[in-house]
DNA sequence: CTATGAACACATTGTTCATAT
DNA sequence: ATATGAACAATGTGTTCATAG
């Protein structure tokens, strides 16, 4: 495949940057390791029977560290379980303000690709 | 990869199924061959920086007639150029409706899962 | 040239396996 | 068992090539 010249083509938004962008809302929300992530978001999605796997969120975590945008930090699991889990702070929030509001604008452009061909076969 | 229980986990509507739903409203319409269809999807979406290509429009079509749905028969391009083109009619339209509504479903489905991601951050 | 179709290549994502606790 | 991660494999789709007029 050659290379898209900036998003040409395109039908809709991919599930990568859609779970991207519910793992930087975690973040800001303080509260996340990858599993406990995953499991909210399936609980919020189940309804219209979308369920991340638990490789979607790992990849997403990783590709928004390469992005430059979180970076990771081990921490003991709370209780009496010593297991470490990994937890992700932001390493630059203004990147992730930016790739919030380009997601934002390919959600909506898919919105409202998907509300025309309602509009017009039904 | 095992197989998909019945549309379980799955994301958004695949780009597949929203140009099979186009070309059931082509055929309705009783004008189409795949060119022509091309075009005024292109038309209708670049709006929203969307432009199928040839291949996924022959593919739908093509999946459209092993689905049971349409069927084929050539025919002479209108004007002095004698050429051929395909041209399609149902070859069960019950059955066609029974699609159109199922894609109806995933479509609605779609909107309402990017609307609710949309409401949920921001 | 236009229209159709197939082959090929790459991108995305689901499944399975590995490792550590 | 749970959490993380990588490897593997299937699917979806874009690009290129082929053939016919």
């Amino acid at each position: 495949m050659k290379k898209m010249p900036r998003g040409e083509g395109k039908f809709l938004i991919k599930q990568r940057a859609f779970i991207k962008l519910f793992m930087i809302k975690f973040v800001e929300e303080n509260r996340l390791y990858g599993m406990q992530a995953m499991d909210e978001l399936k609980a919020a999605f189940k309804q219209f029977g979308y369920e991340p796997n638990h490789s979607e969120i790992y990849r997403s975590l990783h590709e928004l560290i390469d992005d430059g945008i979180l970076k990771r930090h081990k921490k003991l699991q709370e209780g009496a379980k010593y297991k470490e889990v990994v937890i992700y702070q932001f390493d630059d929030y203004e990147k992730a303000k930016l790739y919030k509001k380009q997601v934002k604008t390919d959600l909506d452009r898919s919105i409202n690709l998907l509300r025309k061909a309602v509009e017009d076969v039904f």
